[in-house]
DNA sequence: GTTATTGTCTACTAATCTTATAGAGTATAT
DNA sequence: ATATACTCTATAAGATTAGTAGACAATAAC
């Protein structure tokens, strides 16, 4: 499994905006960026990223801001991980099986247990929505 | 978690070795090479650092070759991919937790539930051993 | 003791990925 | 107009990965 700190990043993001949902509020990049400790710049490519994908909406000018699309119940973290980093599988070769020829494959006892860690990231994450993560 | 070809390949050369265990038999780098279609080059790294740690012994020379060094249920997965990869924790950001400042902090509850996973993967592999993966 | 075989060790490298930063442009509220 | 805030593309330093190259050391067989 890849886990970068994009979508780390991304994750803080929405759980900021989830948290102001309810009062349909904006917030900008820069609160975002100081709220979590996150770079400015990094962030907004990131948003970007959300923005095109359906998860958030913005506004310019002045008083504009970043907001969800949908409610945070409707979000879950595994499709913000894959959206940011790719495949959920602990292994390439475990998302790569049916397509192409690895190494791996010489031992299925092995990509079995890959697997099995692979769902149960998938499962868990995929249970996980960002409502779950408001305080 | 990281999870990199590296730690394939250590898996599958000890899958290797393990299956020639009982017999005592040693067996080239150029034989696991191929039987696991590994570069050479690289395994030869690979299982240097196998060798320093303590997995398996080589004999030089004519008819020499690798054998491990323990029996295959006194290895477990975990251990292996900790030697070759590092942490097993789904991000950084859950290993380095107790000694550095780093934005998921702001999450406990999704920093909570990398653990669970982090903690999840760590007892799957540990209790998997090369016993557990012979054919 | 020469030779072929096999492991040992260090250095190097090409490619990719990650994590940003820079700066110009666009829309909007006042 | 102007200040504010999002948008978009390009660039880049640094780290990591996955190897490759080549010289060296030990050993068995003859």
């Amino acid at each position: 499994m890849k886990l970068s700190v994009k979508s780390e990043y991304a994750c803080l993001a929405l759980i900021d905006l989830s948290e102001l949902h309810e009062k349909g509020q904006l917030c900008t990049i820069g609160k975002i960026a100081e709220n979590k400790g996150i770079p400015k710049k990094y962030l907004e490519q990131i948003l970007l990223i959300l923005k095109r994908s359906g998860y958030v909406k913005s506004q310019k000018g002045p008083d504009g801001g970043y907001r969800l699309a949908k409610d945070p119940g409707e979000i879950n973290v595994a499709e913000i991980i894959r959206l940011m980093d790719g495949a959920l599988a602990p292994v390439e070769s475990v998302s790569t099986y049916f397509f192409e020829h690895t190494p791996i494959e010489k031992s299925p006892k092995l990509l079995d247990v890959f697997r099995q860690i692979r769902n149960y990231i998938s499962d868990t994450l995929e249970h996980l929505t960002f409502r779950d993560l408001i305080e």
